[in-house]
DNA sequence: AGCATTACCCGCACGC
DNA sequence: TGCGTGCGGGTAATGC
């Protein structure tokens, strides 16, 4: 499901801290800063991807959360004793935090599809739910090591028009998957990509090494803009998944094939690329002659 | 050799 | 009921 800006969305709020204004009104996002695990629970061994369930029930107890963070589309929480947790929601993982237990001190009932829980010692919980069972977790020491394949953060200043131009023209690849591979670049996903390419004016079929200099630098402003725009909004909430996110409702091209485009009133067209559902607008978005 | 592409896989829920 | 689809990404096979 989540892309970075919905990563990010959940990210800022569980490291809202307690005195945070908001968290009288939402009680859905304690912070998780400052407290320390207990212990945990697996509902579906296979979410967690390393260490071994022995090793992570005995290494997780008595660690503090200290930093709660964001590297592409992975959660990072750092802990106390050097070791790191990092979660990748994939396509229908999502968090809550919620107490572990009620005011007579019986446990409250888990979700279907809550496939771990983390439980802290202040009495509240962490449930990782994920109905496709494509989520994954890693406790390690060495988050680098999970980390280390990821291209550069799109939001990050650092990573100039110039520098996303030579990056562009290193590869030989359709715009549409280049986008989605997270060791070019990190945190797009489906909906974020067609949205961006439709801003830009580019075809998703546009071959990489073929894009001007003057494009390549709208396309690292449209895909800050339809990120920003979507962090704004707190996300994007579609089908079965709701987050309370609203960027939904903004979409220009995506989930839209047979509407008229926002910009020239045109019909959205669907196509299928690299496996993915591909939307765009054939007016706004031509296809450069090869 | 190394890069790019394609097909397939992984659980489940939903709409038609 | 059956089928297509999906906020993701890993792997294997094939092609240039």
């Amino acid at each position: 499901m989540p892309e970075l800006p919905e990563v990010e969305t959940i990210v800022r709020a569980l490291r809202r801290s307690p005195t945070d204004e908001h968290l009288a009104a939402d009680r859905r996002w304690p912070s998780l800063l400052g407290l320390t695990l207990r212990g945990a629970e697996l509902g579906w061994e296979r979410t967690l991807a390393a260490p071994s369930p022995a090793e992570f029930f005995a290494r997780l107890p008595g660690q503090r959360v200290e930093r709660i963070g964001r590297r592409g589309k992975f959660l990072r929480f750092d802990l106390s004793r050097g070791d790191t947790l990092l979660i990748h929601l994939r396509m229908s993982g999502d968090l809550r935090v919620e107490p572990a237990a009620d005011a007579r001190g019986r446990p409250l009932p888990l979700e279907p599809h809550d496939r771990a829980v983390f439980y802290f010692a202040e009495g509240v919980r962490l449930a990782f739910n994920d109905a496709r069972k494509f989520g994954r977790i890693w406790l390690t020491d060495n988050p680098a090591a999970v980390l280390s394949g990821l291209g550069p953060e799109p939001l990050d200043p650092e990573l100039t028009p110039a520098d996303f131009y030579h990056r562009l023209h290193a590869r030989r690849r359709l715009l549409k998957p280049l986008l989605l591979d997270q060791s070019f670049l990190s945190g797009l996903g489906n909906i974020y990509t067609d949205e961006a390419l439709h801003l830009a004016g580019l075809h998703p079929l546009t071959l990489s090494h073929q894009v001007t200099p003057a494009a390549a630098a709208r396309l690292l402003a449209a895909i800050r803009a339809v990120l920003e725009e979507g962090i704004r909004r707190n996300g994007a909430s579609i089908d079965w998944a709701y987050r309370g996110g609203s960027f939904q409702n903004t979409f220009r091209v995506y989930g839209r094939a047979g509407q008229p485009c926002p910009t020239c009133g045109g019909t959205i067209e669907r196509l299928l690329v690299g496996q993915r559902g591909t939307h765009f607008c054939p007016t706004c978005q031509p296809l450069p002659p090869n």
